[in-house]
DNA sequence: TTGAAAGCGCTAACAT
DNA sequence: ATGTTAGCGCTTTCAA
């Protein structure tokens, strides 16, 4: 900064001021800096700044994965904000147990980063206390956290409709199928199970848990061996419910890998509304992760500026059906517990 | 740092010292300022430290986007490796060519990163020009650049190897389905076509042009466009190449909601082998955009750390076919231009 | 092995 | 509107 000052004939304060765009410098000088700047391929250099402002002007993601439609969709919405208000954007990526300890022991994050959004984790309770202590807005993202900064998608309202989509269609054995998140990572498993239940209970349908069972995502294996069991069962569901598209997608394999045709004798409604899901052709409830990382960049950056924010504030945002063509009404049957009438059994059992 | 030193009773020296792992710190000491500094959760500030050492503790990557299976991928390689060698992580994204310019004329990357990765662009002269001056190691990940260091994977010798898997299988007529990549960024199309035509032609099979063609990812109606094309042909292919999983599984799509069986009467044959080629069963050739990523990020710390490294290094990735069900041989013909050897072609034009 | 002191590049308060 | 000056929190000589 010191080379464009004196290139320009000024000090280094007038540098600094032209280059923050402060109103307080004569257009002629303003132009003689900014070519200096230019022909010296000047560039401030954040870490100076921020030693003396106290702010990094970045912010900063903590997210269990990358390679993840959700987690790709959020960050693509956040990115171009951040870019906007010429902020950078820092990525933790905590993908195991290890990691996550040793970030929460290190806040590596503390004083590098301006605010910092927290992705889709189940926290403890000292880890949230340690976030508190870390001395930058921390804002919480698909998660609850009370009295917190939180943006979410309404897990409950789209699975209320998405179950009510099926409850329409005439369908009464709904089954629902979770995803096991083995590493405490939360993908709102739990909201997504009471909506399905909210809207079964609403219609006078029992509950029944022997229709709700859990898979990883993206293991065949384990979807095949859900809908064994679902299957298997005495009165077995006309339509599957999956938590997520991904999980939607392995069931409708080993559904028609079965011989059990998707439609015609098993609906199948899943929730995301990712890429895939046309393809499939899925009957999906769609949530914008686009929207998520937008909306919480947005919150992140008024936290930052300290604009009158509540500090608490929860931000809920909208999914809707969009019915394709994995769903119908169930097949036509006889009469309950009338084997005729339900799907053909012969080779439901998981293969390999 | 002041706080821990005088904690621990001794000077800021030592507490920089011990905190840097510098063996020059007596046992005791040491032990009285990690409590310290554990007690009063202090984290050493980046931007303080960096200001005095000329390093950033960071790496930097442009990426066009966040959201593609590639970029999660490949990032999803990078971090961890980062992570360990306790550099942080900062991402541009670039989107547009608005973003484009403005992030080369103002390269906010300069001095605010120890290196930087970029992924994917057909970058002009100019712009590499520009990266030259950036004053720290640039690494070009996805993309040929003479004299600088760039890891990729072997596109030519992938496409190469894909399209043999087809010629074994007895097909003489593939067709090849680019993407069209409307914004300047490279996604390997080059490389890939130069692999299908160096096949085609040590197979001693001719080369049509009327066999390539182009089509949006992820575009259902582009693609229903090129398969349209090509089964209009006078002599339609009996496989079909896509550049791209993404592309196809457009083109299944396409085929088979034509009444065209797949692989019966069509092959299909993908590049990238991402998730939901096992779920559509698609013969592909697979690369490992996290190994791209991880042996970009070795490529970049050794660099930063001046480790004697060849400054125009180019590290080439393989690829290698997985066969699925998506290939067969070529449909029994009773001779060329035979109309009834054909596929059917009843309603194959492109609907909507 | 430890401490004192200088200074990294910038911004902010104060002076002009 | 511009310049001068004093740090921001660290690391790194240099001395002890």
């Amino acid at each position: 900064m010191a080379d464009v000052a004196e290139r320009a004939g000024v000090s280094t304060s007038t540098v600094s001021r032209t280059l923050r765009g402060l109103s307080t410098v004569s257009p002629e000088v303003r132009a003689r800096v900014e070519q200096a700047a230019r022909e010296l391929h000047f560039a401030v250099s954040r870490q100076a700044a921020s030693l003396v402002t106290g702010r990094t002007g970045s912010v900063a993601v903590l997210v269990p994965t990358l390679g993840s439609w959700f987690m790709g969709s959020a960050l693509s919405g956040l990115a171009p904000l951040l870019r906007s208000a010429g902020m950078e954007l820092t990525v933790y990526v905590i993908p195991d147990l290890a990691e996550r300890t040793s970030f929460f022991e290190r806040l590596p994050a503390r004083r590098n980063a301006d605010a910092l959004l927290v992705f889709s984790f189940d926290l403890t309770d000292e880890e949230t206390a340690r976030l508190d202590n870390l001395g930058m807005p921390v804002i919480y993202v698909s998660q609850h956290v009370a009295g917190r900064p939180s943006v979410y998608v309404d897990d409950v309202a789209g699975a209320l409709r998405g179950t009510r989509h099926l409850l329409h269609l005439g369908h009464r054995r709904i089954a629902f199928v979770q995803s096991v998140s083995a590493r405490g990572f939360s993908f709102s498993s739990h909201e997504r199970l009471l909506g399905y239940r909210q809207a079964l209970t609403e219609a006078g349908v029992p509950l029944d848990d022997d229709l709700v069972v859990a898979t990883p995502a993206g293991d065949k294996r384990g979807a095949a061996e859900a809908v064994g069991r679902l299957l298997s069962l005495r009165e077995p569901p006309t339509a599957v419910f999956a938590e997520q598209d991904e999980i939607a997608v392995a069931v409708i394999w080993t559904l028609r890998a079965t011989g059990i045709e998707v439609p015609g004798q098993m609906s199948v409604l899943g929730f995301d509304d990712q890429p895939s899901a046309e393809w499939f052709d899925l009957t999906t409830v769609a949530q914008s992760p686009s929207d998520v990382g937008r909306t919480a960049g947005e919150l992140a950056l008024a936290l930052v500026n300290d604009t009158e924010v509540d500090r608490e504030r929860h931000i809920v945002l909208p999914t809707h059906v969009i019915p394709r063509a994995t769903t119908a009404p169930p097949p036509v049957t006889r009469g309950p517990r009338d084997d005729s009438g339900r799907p053909p059994r012969g080779r439901w059992a998981p293969r390999g």
